[in-house]
DNA sequence: CATATGTCCTGAGAGC
DNA sequence: TGCTCTCAGGACATAT
């Protein structure tokens, strides 16, 4: 699940483990296959070792840990992944365990964060750790696109104008915006006021100005409630607790409700490119009236 | 049985 | 025809 509110919150609750040292590297033993590290864990561990973690940072839906040689660990959570400070949901999807020491005697005692935790349930993140000069290769602009809380309205436009593709479809390549996964794209487009089927290229920049409007107000408000948990309950901050704005969603996973908005239509689902989208035909159309953005 | 929030890859088909 | 774009489908692995 984690897109980037979720991926967001995670990097906030882990901060206290900036300017720590890696003192172990662990894997915990289990039935389970092991996730996916690049290199290999025994080469990677050894790279990580004994490293001091100088930065914690984001890029789109990953998680960075920037080491004090200029190298990187690359955290990608995919579908259920959690990385964590606090004791995991459980133990058997526990796959990577860093301990971490207090660099200086100043820092000991003050804010306590002994282990950094990747938990993942399905096992589909993964885990890379990138030599300094390798980073640009893997996360640079040519792989993924600028971050969905920075990019502006004419930037947005200009990367899709001459796209035929629907515009919800397009929210979601990470090459040309970073962080938007299923949720969140039709949570934005509700708000927005424009039809998720919409091709890109017939979109006015009247609506390109809503969508990007509509894309920080969502973001920034779901990072606030700390994310979304779903009914299925997997998605953890860094603490172990649950997030909120699954308690605000006005579309997604609520088809069949009245529209939060308008009153009048109900909330549909259907389905793009083989993924659930939600929204309110009434007040999400191609041609008409556009709605006003309510303030969030 | 079908469903699930992400990403990567291959191949078929559409359209300029 | 050739090139580019788009999408279906499968894969990854687990749980409800």
């Amino acid at each position: 699940m984690p897109e980037l509110p979720e991926v967001e919150t995670m990097r906030r609750g882990v901060l206290a483990a900036v300017g720590t040292t890696i003192a172990a590297v662990e894997r915990p033993r289990s039935k389970l296959q092991s996730i996916k590290f690049t290199p290999d864990f025994s080469p990677l561990r050894r790279r990580i070792l004994g490293r001091t973690i100088t930065e914690i940072g984001r890029r789109g839906k990953r998680v960075l840990l920037g080491l004090d040689d200029r190298s990187l660990v690359v955290i990608e959570p995919r579908m259920t992944g959690l990385v964590l400070v606090a004791d995991p949901p459980n133990e058997t999807h526990l796959r990577l365990v860093l301990h971490l020491e207090p660099a200086s005697s100043a820092q000991a005692g003050s804010r306590d964060c002994s282990r950094l935790m990747f938990w993942d349930q399905r096992g589909l993140g993964t885990v890379t750790w990138l030599a300094a000069e390798k980073i640009d290769s893997v996360l640079g602009p040519h792989r993924i696109g600028p971050d969905a809380l920075e990019i502006s309205a004419d930037e947005l436009r200009l990367r899709l104008r001459s796209s035929r593709r629907a515009v919800k479809v397009a929210l979601l390549d990470q090459k040309i915006v970073a962080g938007i996964g299923n949720l969140y794209a039709s949570e934005i487009l509700h708000l927005a006021g424009v039809d998720p089927r919409a091709t890109c290229h017939r979109l006015s920049a009247d609506q390109w100005e809503r969508i990007i409007q509509s894309t920080r107000a969502v973001l920034q408000e779901a990072i606030r409630f700390e994310g979304s948990t779903l009914s299925d309950g997997t998605y953890r901050n860094a603490l172990n607790n649950p997030g909120s704005y699954q308690n605000h969603h006005r579309v997604y996973d609520r088809a069949g409700t009245p529209c939060p908005r308008c009153q009048q239509g109900e909330i549909l689902r259907i389905v793009q490119t083989q993924r659930s989208t939600y929204y309110c035909p009434k007040c999400q159309q191609r041609r008409g009236k556009h709605p006003l953005v309510p303030a969030v």
